[in-house]
DNA sequence: CATGAATGAGTATTCATTCAT
DNA sequence: TATGAATGAATACTCATTCAT
């Protein structure tokens, strides 16, 4: 009885989301060259090759990763808190509880985080496509900084500049949490206040 | 006829440090394991062989090199200012601008900053190392807070969370200023606000 | 589907034993510091690689030779002939013939003493493994012999000594059939007369 | 006052002397390939860059070893002995107890026939040297061998492969000499027997 | 499909040789 | 002349990728 030709393509789908998740935090901690595909491959439980028939080869596979990253990363959130008809400040209370919640709850959050930073510290030209996404999400961030500059609740100063403090920092303790043994989160006062008064 | 051994030593020890700083910068810009030798040997503008004459090994470069960051962060400055009978406020201040001030003339100041990350990216064991130091620094960080807690000039909290807090920024615009094209520098506002009132 | 397991691990022990056998002949006519992993792999008729995958460097391979050769060098044969109820002269002939015919025929008992000159050449430390075998190959050659001199057969002198002289010999046209080109094999009678009046 | 010439000339040779002696003693033990030249110059108490001013690569120095091996060691004695009007017996007991004297003494003679073991062991091409001042160290030997089946007192065999057979074990005693912590030399009357009846 | 043994291009390291002092 | 620091070609070793099973 062969099997269904559907069962098979979720079979597929499946082991090809479980490499690309495990890889994406592998490769959070360990860096791209810092990776090797047999400690990789062991890591995930897998042989070495089972990882070539799903990805052509190390740097696709990087790719891949950072795709599934950029979909998943929901800017929708900040794209629909950014629209909403009530004060900044809530927005930005709200933005806050949600992000550290996550932060705290999901390591994919922080792994996704700090693949941004192996990204920035290793790959010089496919800089560009981490950055698109990020300019986004920056661009919403901003937009409601500037209501709250309107309705005096932060601080003056450049919108955009601000929005990527803001990240800044939420990227900061993504890589504590990933890479310190034990680190207490920043708190919702704290981070809020690298934008409000 | 021998040379004179007086020199000889100098000339070893020159070349010692400029290996050791060059390579530095280097190591810090491209990881442990994105630098190949003969890259570095290119960048510094000697034989690969002359590498070997003063390390035993890239592993041990490595681990020089942060003997000597160590070395150098200059805690007294923090230590100094510390036990000055100013009020808290004017320390933050003055402690900033200086900071910000290094952080945009001395490469070094950032690199050495960047290196942490990469310690803390690619190596598990030799970790301690790094975070004893640090943690004086941010001891003495902690006691301004306190004061200024005291003073009122100061947000609640605990002290060296928030000095972990105030060193995580400065740590994420130095990595913003080694990797990034054009990155504008947090301002001296901005950054005292992670602590202040 | 996973290869099954007892095949490859039989494979695994097929291709270690190959690396380990062509190694020693390789090593013995071209030494330890004048053998190139490369050409050694070319020789052997596989990638450089796959020697580390059963070796984890040039060293630890020739540790394994060694080894290996202790382990087969049989000592039993010696051991089986010194307590025979036959008269000494007897044993010697046999024990001479034998010998003679395994030099002639086969590579390996040639190479085997050849890499003990490596040894004694080239290493200093694990020069231990080598001589506790070959003491008790004198031992029991050395009782053959004290019956020899109680029977009148054997010249007197101490029997460790001159067992010791009897296996030199023999040691020295193994080199002799290794490293030249036509070399007349000594006869029955020379070797003997090492020992017999 | 500048050195006169001929002192000048002597400091020279004398440098050049020592080098040679040293490094065949140094070849002799570690071999061609398994010799550093800093290890080497270490050993003899000099500059890496002394030996260069002397010779003028590993290869030429290891040569010229062996040139100076060749006219240090006497045949003379040998060729003299052969021509002389008494028993072939007489000459061999001479001869063996002068060699078993120089052997015990003389390192550089140990020395020079464990180079000749390098010399098979490493180099292919370079191969004729050697052989060819021993052929006439055979050759003299052959005649004293070929006078002793004569008059009874040698054992019957090839004049040349016995005289080869005695000097193989002359060299064995010059290698155990060499490499082996403690050992017992061998005695005048079982060297003897390798041809003696 | 899944595997892990085999591979060789690529990388770290060594060592004979040079050369400024 | 004597030196030893500097060098890069040669060599040991690693690791992404392939492929027979």
């Amino acid at each position: 009885m062969p099997k269904s030709p559907e069962r098979c393509e979720e079979i597929r789908a499946s082991m090809r989301n479980k490499i690309l998740h495990e890889s994406m935090l592998y490769f959070s901690k360990n860096g791209f060259s810092g990776t090797k595909m047999s400690d990789l491959a062991k890591h995930i439980g897998i042989g070495q090759g089972t990882i070539y028939v799903y990805f052509q080869s190390k740097e696709e596979l990087f790719q891949e990763i950072h795709k599934m990253i950029n979909r998943e990363k929901d800017i929708k959130q900040v794209k629909v808190l950014a629209s909403l008809p009530i004060p900044a400040k809530r927005k930005i209370h709200k933005l806050t509880k949600d992000v550290l919640l996550q932060l705290e709850k999901d390591d994919r959050f922080a792994g996704t985080i700090a693949l941004n930073t192996q990204m920035l510290l290793e790959q010089d030209e496919d800089y560009s496509a981490g950055t698109t996404y990020q300019s986004e999400l920056y661009t919403y961030m901003a937009k409601i900084i500037e209501q709250g500059q309107k309705e005096g609740s932060v601080v003056s100063g450049n919108p955009l500049k601000l929005a990527d403090y803001y990240w800044g920092v939420v990227y900061l303790y993504a890589l504590k949490k990933l890479f310190t043994i034990k680190y207490e989160m920043i708190s919702a006062e704290d981070l809020e206040r690298t934008v409000l008064k």
